[in-house]
DNA sequence: AGCGCTGCGTACGGCGCAGCACATAAGAGG
DNA sequence: CCTCTTATGTGCTGCGCCGTACGCAGCGCT
């Protein structure tokens, strides 16, 4: 598991001017990110910017009487910690490692010093963002108007574009609160995917077998997302 | 109903520094706002932001089978057209006047001028635009776990804090579809806050009697979203 | 082997809301 | 005044999911 590990794993960092690079790279910091560990608590103020590699890292909402939902997943394609140079300092969320691996943090400040360059860095985060702002969109209305079945399938595969393989590491119970379901409407979901031969599942480890077909099977809501994400990736570039 | 209008009546514009007063007022044009008009179409590049003063516009979401629901409701609080400044140019959502009235609005590319100049302006859009990040959050939450009995009244209360009056020019059908429910049950609900004396209407006017009672009757979201927006609104306030 | 824990399967009653089908009422325009 | 349109009221059936309760199977531990 232990592989070589490089920043340009990430995105974002990936995708940086070799001016920002050479500032921001040595002040980059290699940290393992366990599953279930809580990198922010709702109304925190954030010290660090996480910038995943191999891991996913969940935004949760959490409500007064415990209940919860996912607001968004982020990857490799992006970071933690939007509301550093958002300006608000805090967030009413939280973040939560929800498949263990690797990220690089940034302290606070320092990523706030390259944001107020003004120059490339501030373009791509700000692009993230908005990406960031479309699945949120997105969510809630997958929340309102699909079913448990067709947003298990656009769950699934939020977290398959997140990985290197086609495994999962992840608990009905897990996904159940993600998704801000009862466990088993998401044990009757993946039953009849399993069924369909399109997963195969076992305490706490999902093989997806049949992408295409998952695909099919998923609300409309994760090729918008998608679409929207990789245009907003691929976009022209960096002007001033 | 044509009072005298001035910039200010927009909390962002008013907030404004002198400088950059002087640089974004003269480019200001004001524009009437019609009930039912589409500033943008999901997918258009936005030609112009507008800053709203008296009116409400509600961000829009539309499926691929019609079915719809709302993001977030934008009033003088804020600006319609963040994707601008964000980057991307365009929203997958659609901007509607959900009551009409007027708003001052401002040539794209003037805005993202002022913008990159790096300044207060900045400061305070990205900080707009985390309110409304929460705002779409809290939305996503809110469809996943409350009732639509809970959810007219946060609809209402955020409606009241974006006008002079207590009294909304609103349809049950329009609120409705914002809601992203049928329109069936928000008669229901609302025949219930008529019962209770919190609210009287009658063919498209709705009159709130007894807004503390409102407060009580909705769910945390109205509260949170609130809470959070005012705390971004004051924030310490604009370094560099 | 025996125990306990964790993850999954299944079943039953109930509620909230969808989808549909009409019925009524309040203005708008001739 | 009559008619047409728009806004609201009401009443079904059906489905999806919730809350709850319990059974069972895989796996680690002593």
């Amino acid at each position: 598991m232990l592989g070589p590990h490089d920043p340009q794993q990430n995105h974002l960092l990936a995708a940086l001017s070799p001016g920002a690079r050479e500032r921001i790279y040595p002040q980059l910091q290699l940290v393992e990110m366990l599953l279930g560990e809580v990198l922010y608590e709702s109304g925190d103020v954030s010290r660090y910017v996480y910038f995943p590699t191999d891991c996913i890292v969940s935004l949760l909402y959490a409500m007064e009487d415990g209940g919860s939902a996912e607001i968004s997943v982020v990857g490799n394609e992006g970071l933690i910690g939007i509301s550093l140079f958002m300006g608000g300092e805090t967030t009413p969320s939280r973040a939560v490692v929800l498949t263990a691996g690797h990220a690089y943090r940034l302290i606070g400040e320092q990523l706030k010093a390259e944001f107020h360059r003004n120059g490339g860095m501030q373009v791509l985060l700000l692009r993230y963002t908005q990406a960031l702002i479309t699945q949120m969109s997105q969510n809630a209305v997958c929340n309102r108007h699909h079913t448990v079945d067709q947003q298990l399938c656009r769950w699934l595969l939020l977290s398959l574009d997140r990985l290197s393989s086609n495994r999962l590491t992840m608990t009905q119970e897990l996904i159940a609160n993600m998704l801000g379901v009862r466990r088993e409407g998401v044990t009757e979901a993946a039953g009849k995917l399993q069924k369909l031969g399109v997963i195969q599942y076992s305490r706490g480890h999902i093989t997806v077998l049949d992408r295409p077909h998952l695909e099919e099977l998923s609300c409309e809501c994760y090729a918008v997302v998608k679409k929207e994400t990789d245009r907003l990736r691929a976009a022209p570039s960096l002007a001033a």
